[in-house]
DNA sequence: TGGGACAGCATGGGATATCATGGGATTTTG
DNA sequence: CAAAATCCCATGATATCCCATGCTGTCCCA
């Protein structure tokens, strides 16, 4: 499977102002506006104290694939969608790249002052700062002991 | 899949001025161009106090093997993308064939004014040149251990 | 084969554009 | 009319671009 866009790679610090807002990093923006998305999807993680945010491409292929689903007859449909789709947010920067969190994601990810984005191919994701340095010291972690067991 | 681009090999000697940029070897830039990179790619290394460098290549078969997996369902998918593809700056060459590095990555290979490119076949790493050389002598002294056995 | 000219590459430094961020003014909404 | 959301401009920091210079390796010719 090639990939199919641009992605997101990369972290870069960000801040949170009083109003709310944080600015999408420059090189995130580009690779939206490549995607022809409106603005940027945000949606609280359902795992993570963090926002996910991706673009155009990311919807269509989740919408694609629960369009696959029957809307009546499938369980999981429903849970997909709740979770996934009804709770992702369309946010449209303004001219200088900023856009305005709703207070809700702004609680579910414990953003404060600094914020962290975190490239993840096809999509990316917020996180405060603090906790994010935390998650990758652990994430590298358990990449060095899968190394070193000398699996790839 | 047959050997797909060209391999970075030789180890060149270069230095981080004040601004902190370094000038990637020529031969290295023909072979990233040749690939149809917009620039190098740069990565700590999880394992040593050093920066992995590629291509266009070598990150197409990293993100092509994430995006293989759903962004939202897949456990294994974070680990990686967080280590290899969060931590990837994409650094441009100036008309010089200069790039500047971020502070992090800076620090992380604990570099000062000499540093080390050494070709690595997909990839090639920076070093700090005094701890290169250490590091070097230790591989060989491996090398010719396992060489030993081999013939006892 | 040695010396000299040349071209490509690496390095230093300064000017310029882009980006992120803070704060204020204006409009909308309840 | 008050509160909140949106728009817009100003500023500082950072990264990008560009020119100048010195070095080194290569080529050519005597």
């Amino acid at each position: 499977m090639t990939v199919p866009v641009q992605p997101f790679i990369t972290t870069f610090q960000g801040s949170l102002d009083a109003k709310g807002r944080v600015c999408i990093p420059a090189a995130y923006r580009t690779i939206l506006t490549a995607q022809g998305t409106p603005g940027a999807y945000i949606c609280p993680s359902f795992i993570d104290p963090a926002l996910d945010s991706f673009g155009q491409s990311l919807l269509d292929e989740t919408a694609a694939r629960l369009a696959a689903q029957d809307p009546f007859l499938s369980p999981s449909f429903d849970d997909e969608a709740t979770t996934l789709i009804a709770r992702t947010h369309i946010l449209v920067p303004d001219e200088n790249g900023r856009v305005v969190l709703p207070a809700a994601l702004i609680e579910h990810a414990g953003l404060k002052d600094k914020v962290l984005f975190a490239g993840k191919v096809k999509k990316f994701q917020i996180w405060e700062a603090e906790r994010y340095a935390a998650l990758e010291a652990e994430a590298v972690a358990r990449m060095r002991a899968r190394y070193a067991e000398g699996r790839s």
